[in-house]
RNA sequence: AGUCUCGUAGCUCAACGGAUAGAGCAACUGCCUUCUAAGCAGUAGGUUGAAGGUUCGAGUCCUUCCGGGACUACCA
């Protein structure tokens, strides 16, 4: 950081010296050079035209000349088409390489003394999770890492919708076809076999729709026996019936236990858990609480409704005239019960972007109601993963599930080890195994996390997830590169980085420029919340490092104090991209 | 119909309003008697969906179109 704002001062005193004028903080925009020409910072001297009543070279030659000629900054410039490209000096990198090193939070913000709630996962417990819900946990996961990182005191929370209708879909399948099916009878993992009688239930809802001889859009005079089966089993729920109330926790217990797996095999954990069955009693005391201020209405049919019209949005129907709870009743309690766990200052919902309206709707509700917190509440929406097939639909078994997923990433891993098996002498078997997960994992986060969270994805299961090229593999794998070095040798003395004197090539210069980038990328990261940015930089420096690796000789330079220095700057770039991959939550072996 | 969102190489993605729009994959060429070839170097591949506008300068900002997707439920 201070090397910017050195220079910037730097290009005042000039711009003052030769023509009079104060630049402003505003104008004096630095920017990187591109690489394919010479130097680290350039400056475009167009705006300055006008004021300058010069042409765009003029200025610039004259700017770093004075630059060149009145500070130890530069040890060189050139012009080219109306841009001033500096090369810094070397002991500016040497000193900047000095404070990377020595400080061990590098990377980490000040502290900003605000709390943020960030709510991720949130899985509905009628189903397995899939492809979709990885994306969301991993994008939740990283955002929450980038956070602390950018000075927020994080709270990671999950909502399990653990209860309405479609739990009671696949409870209502369960019972009619189940036939006591459980996880030990049938060998399948808990939230799987729920899942398959969600599956079938909408099997038996079409079958029956059919027989009916209708469509899904006019049911508004008969609707199916197994459908009226459901809403009178929510009814029932909500009144407490226990028998419903038992094969609720029997079939959820089964989710759970299969959802441990999962996230422990991803690596997601959170630091409360909420259930949407004990918040949607609080929301729907919001609903009253709306009623009694008039700003909620009863409709003629019974049902609890808002006017959101001066939001643009229009009529949100609250509460069904049977007076059970919809979607958005349990998010106005758990955004209230939030409030007074954590007294947050952001709450950030990472949930898909088919659910903007609900979060427009949400944030407006609240904002009516007063609540003090309304304007802290963002939502974090991402794009959707569609296979070549069309959109991933658990209810029609369109799904690339989660856990199959993994294994067979992991399976891939493996195979690939073995080819390479003379890399991995001394390990353990179970430290092998660890590291076929943390290469899987690491793929499918990279994979995954790298995209913008604005975008879809397209996945192509046939296809699959690469371990070659622009992938957290390729970060993993330069790591070990950078650990292997290690092991081989120890820095005897402490290279004195300030009576380094060899000249630094520019893959040298740059491999720091980038070590240096860190903070500002984690600032824009946690700006935008887009863990795509730290990916993208971890690349980059890792793509630096790799050129670096094969054109800079380490152990086999016959200088000693070059070959310290190489492997003093290849140690801080593992250092840095331990830290960058840690911020999406991704783990880097030693060895592989 | 309205709202939101996306549109960049064959494919997947980058690009604080800046230079000749960059990577990876796929294709083709080189480089392992080894500091880890899951790598490096190179060739080829583009009217940034279209047209206007603002600007010294637009893939980026504004307007209008075109195309994909999502949403506009007493589903979640």
């Amino acid at each position: 950081m201070q090397v910017e704002l050195k220079l910037k001062a730097a290009l005042k005193e000039a711009f003052l010296n030769i023509y009079g004028f104060l630049l402003t903080e505003e104008a004096c925009k630095l920017q990187l050079t591109r690489k394919e020409f010479r130097g680290n910072f350039s400056l475009a001297v167009f705006p300055y035209v006008q004021r300058c009543k010069e042409n765009p070279c003029q200025i610039a030659e004259k700017v770093g000349h004075w630059l060149h000629s009145k500070t130890d900054i530069l040890s060189s410039y050139n012009v080219i088409d109306g841009f001033l490209n500096l090369v810094m000096a070397d002991t500016i990198w040497l000193k900047l390489l000095n404070q990377i090193i020595e400080n061990p939070t590098y990377g980490v913000l000040p502290t900003l003394n605000q709390r943020v709630v960030v709510e991720f996962s949130s899985p509905n417990t009628n189903k397995p999770q899939h492809l979709g819900h990885i994306r969301n946990n991993f994008l939740g996961s990283s955002l929450a890492e980038i956070l602390k990182a950018a000075g927020y005191t994080v709270h990671k929370v999950n909502i399990i919708n653990d209860r309405g209708i479609h739990i009671c879909k696949s409870m209502v399948a369960y019972q009619t076809l189940g036939r006591g099916e459980t996880p030990q009878s049938s060998g399948i993992k808990g939230d799987h076999l729920v899942g398959k009688y969600y599956v079938k239930f909408d099997q038996l809802y079409k079958e029956q729709l059919a027989l009916l001889g209708k469509h899904e859009q006019d049911m508004t005079t008969v609707i199916p026996p197994i459908l009226q089966q459901a809403q009178d089993m929510l009814l029932k729920w909500e009144k407490g019936d226990p028998a419903v109330i038992d094969l609720w926790q029997t079939m959820n217990g089964w989710v759970y236990d299969g959802f441990k797996v999962t996230y422990a095999q991803l690596g997601i954990t959170f630091d409360k858990i909420y259930y949407e069955s004990d918040t949607y009693l609080l929301g729907k005391k919001i609903i009253a609480e709306g009623i009694d201020k008039q700003l909620f209405y009863k409709r003629a049919d019974g049902a609890i409704a808002v006017d959101l019209s001066a939001y643009g949005l229009g009529e949100k129907v609250l509460l069904r005239s049977d007076e059970t709870a919809v979607y958005i009743t349990q998010d106005l309690g758990t955004a209230d019960l939030r409030y007074t766990d954590y007294y947050f200052d952001g709450m950030i919902y990472v949930v898909g972007s088919e659910q903007a309206y609900h979060f427009k709707v949400l944030f407006a509700i609240m904002n009516l109601l007063g609540r003090p917190y309304a304007k802290a509440m963002h939502h974090l929406s991402y794009g959707m993963i569609d296979l070549p097939n069309g959109k991933m639909k658990s209810r029609e078994g369109n799904v690339v599930d989660a856990d199959h997923l993994v294994a067979e990433m992991i399976d891939t891993v493996k195979l690939y080890t073995e080819e390479h098996a003379h890399k991995l002498d001394g390990l353990t078997p179970e430290a092998l195994q660890a590291l076929h997960h943390t290469l899987a994992i690491g793929a499918l986060k990279f994979f995954l996390l790298r995209v913008a969270p604005s975008k879809k994805m397209l996945f192509n299961p046939v296809e699959s997830i690469d371990f070659q090229g622009d992938t957290g593999t390729f970060i993993q794998y330069t790591y070990a590169r950078i650990c292997s070095l290690q092991r081989k040798v120890q820095l005897e003395h402490p290279v004195l980085l300030d009576r380094y004197s060899e000249p630094l090539s520019g893959v040298e210069q740059a491999l720091i420029l980038q070590l240096y980038r860190l903070p500002m990328q984690v600032e824009e990261a946690a700006k935008t919340y887009m863990p795509s940015v730290i990916a993208n930089y971890a690349l980059e420096l890792a793509k630096i490092y790799n050129t670096f690796y094969a054109t800079h000789p380490m152990l086999k330079e016959p200088v000693v104090a070059i070959r310290n220095f190489r492997l003093l700057l290849s140690g801080a770039v593992g250092v840095v991209l331990k830290k960058s991959m840690a911020l999406l939550t991704i783990e880097l072996p030693t060895k592989m």
